[in-house]
DNA sequence: AAAATTTAGTAAATCGTTTCAGTAAATCGT
DNA sequence: ACGATTTACTGAAACGATTTACTAAATTTT
């Protein structure tokens, strides 16, 4: 057949109803080279092999290559060199601040390092964990991270976990120095003269809110002002609103509770908290000091502007997505670090004052 | 060779210093089943050829790939079936309430349809656009979905663009009724007695910034209160925070405007402009009423809570991800609607109030 | 001028599926 | 009892790249 013949017959394969517009794959490329596809390949690819084709050819091949728009397929790139250059990321769920300003800085890093990721919220049940794992895993993910996201028992990939606590072997944490962060937050109410002191513990499903109570707990401890166990509420439900925070703050306003300072398991909740306190007229920051964690974006923003233990949730994220990255390059699984540790800043704005004030 | 060695060589072969947990293929599994891979594949996607084998092996099949944990390569199959059940998603950026609201909708209609997608932000950079298009081409994404994202005339895949006003042919538009949500807003203030009302517009990248405007501007013509050029300011620069429209009221007031209400182009810069009248005095809303756009989370939480023009965020984007699953599955490019409207909504809360109280 | 090396490529296997086109053996119809 | 059909499978090609192992011709070395 003549390759003008061959060429008809390529373009009238479609011209029915529906012009199919084929991309234009590597043995396209070669054919209208009249050169084997190896050849093209190598020259593309740079291959040392390559050395020993000369100039001209190659200049042909990639003169042609631009002007027939030629893009490598990556899923049969991907086949053949079993690497995908993508990663699964788990995420509580897409809304609020939190998830979203870690998942920026993860995308920041990964599209650095040209990767791409698929997302899935699994709003903290352990089904949809469990499942979309699985799905991670059959799409040759090369690796997860899993933010605020329990357990997930998916050993055999590099896995890195912000703010998770995943004590399975082999998982990297990315974890805020808790430690500090609850003494800042402390001690920023101690110079203000704070002596009774309310908290709002985090929901169970949350991963930070057992070490980040007892962090607080020990530094107040410290302080010599133990939180009293009358002035302690817990977040409930998973509404990712102010709503816990409101509720919470109710709880404790209907026991009659006696604090001057308030400090809340994040910046969500600690609007939903002064909101209750305003509703029950008590001013803020003149009759008690609301102070939140995160630092939020609306948290700036926010009248009063709330003073809270800011964590660095973006770089949290490019570190989480750094420290894969170097898991999955490595491949030698088991040299990585169990604890990286971030470090955490008070921010003074407008919800906190001395005591009495 | 016996297929005990063959066995055994596949043991084997890492047996080195890393154990490589090899998966399972449809071939290891057809071997260990001693049938041909053909008919394993036949059985478990049940194809009609199938009916042929009788139940005692397939039942054996079945029990095979469930012990041996058999899970189909979604990259192999998708090099085969020419079918990658992935999308890929333009939004500007991955911060505040706009994006990850539309995003959490997007999510929730791909998951719910198997399908998986990956995010880009661009920051408003048409190059970054064209760069991120042809990346999801390469990796054969089966349309692709773009959040307040200009043009980016990739014409050959579906394309669903969110707010994004993209008069290229084949493009389904999802859109606010933004008449509407003009007449509403300015309904609101004339109802509460305002004639003096000012405007601060969208920067020019933002793709909803002139229909807004448009909208705003006739629905004030319509109720016989002109908007001033004088009352117009405009949002710059591409700070995703609150500051632009703080520096677009100072603007307004260091002119001396007169005005009695505001209009915000969004929540964001709702938030701004209010702390702006505040620190210069101006009581919102006893002094100034504020009404924003898009009603994004922390616009119910914000002191004073902002009554808004509220867009069906989520709404659209789960819209947008089922107008783009039909386009995909139609094939038939061309019968897709231009545009699909949906409907604003006036949430009135307490940052708007009548006129000189 | 024969042997060795370099030059300029190519054929075929492979990654893990799906699917079209068979094919032997068993069963059925008449 | 002979052809037709059904049953129970399998071989090989294909998707689009990469890579190993060649080869034939030209050139260099000895």
């Amino acid at each position: 057949m003549s390759d003008k013949a061959q060429k008809d017959n390529n373009a009238n394969e479609f011209s029915g109803a529906a012009v199919r517009k084929k991309t234009v794959s590597l043995k396209d490329l070669a054919a209208s080279l009249k050169l084997s596809p190896t050849t093209v390949s190598l020259v593309l690819n740079s291959a040392p092999t390559a050395d020993s084709i000369p100039q001209t050819t190659q200049d042909r091949i990639f003169e042609a290559a631009r002007h027939l728009k030629y893009r490598p397929n990556q899923i049969a790139r991907s086949l053949r060199a079993q690497r995908t250059h993508t990663v699964g990321v788990l995420i509580p769920e897409m809304s609020e601040g939190y998830s979203t300003t870690v998942l920026s800085g993860i995308e920041e890093k990964l599209l650095e390092e040209d990767y791409f990721y698929f997302v899935v919220s699994h709003w903290h049940r352990a089904e949809i964990i469990e499942r979309h794992s699985r799905f991670f895993v059959d799409r040759c993910v090369e690796g997860i991270l899993a933010v605020d996201t329990p357990q997930n028992h998916q050993t055999f990939l590099p896995v890195v976990s912000i703010s998770g606590h995943d004590q399975t072997k082999g998982v990297t944490n990315i974890v805020l120095n808790h430690e500090q962060a609850g003494h800042l937050a402390v001690e920023h109410l101690v110079n203000l003269g704070h002596k009774k002191i309310a908290v709002i513990k985090g929901q169970d499903f949350s991963s930070d809110t057992e070490v980040r109570w007892k962090a607080v707990s020990e530094a107040a401890a410290q302080f010599d002002i133990p939180i009293k166990e009358t002035l302690v509420s817990q977040l409930v439900g998973t509404n990712p609103t102010t709503e816990p925070g409101y509720l919470a703050v109710n709880r404790l306003l209907a026991s009659n509770a006696d604090f001057t300072a308030l400090l809340a398991f994040n910046d969500i909740s600690a609007f939903g908290a002064i909101r209750a306190l305003r509703e029950a007229g008590r001013r803020v920051p003149q009759d008690v000091s609301v102070i939140g964690f995160d630092d939020i974006y609306a948290a700036e923003f926010h009248y009063p502007a709330l003073t809270t233990i800011r964590q660095p949730l973006k770089k949290m994220g490019s570190l989480g997505a750094e420290y894969l990255l170097k898991k999955i390059r490595e491949d030698i699984s088991g040299e990585s670090p169990a604890d990286v540790v971030v470090e955490p800043e008070l921010i003074v704005r407008q919800s906190t004052a001395p005591v009495g004030k």
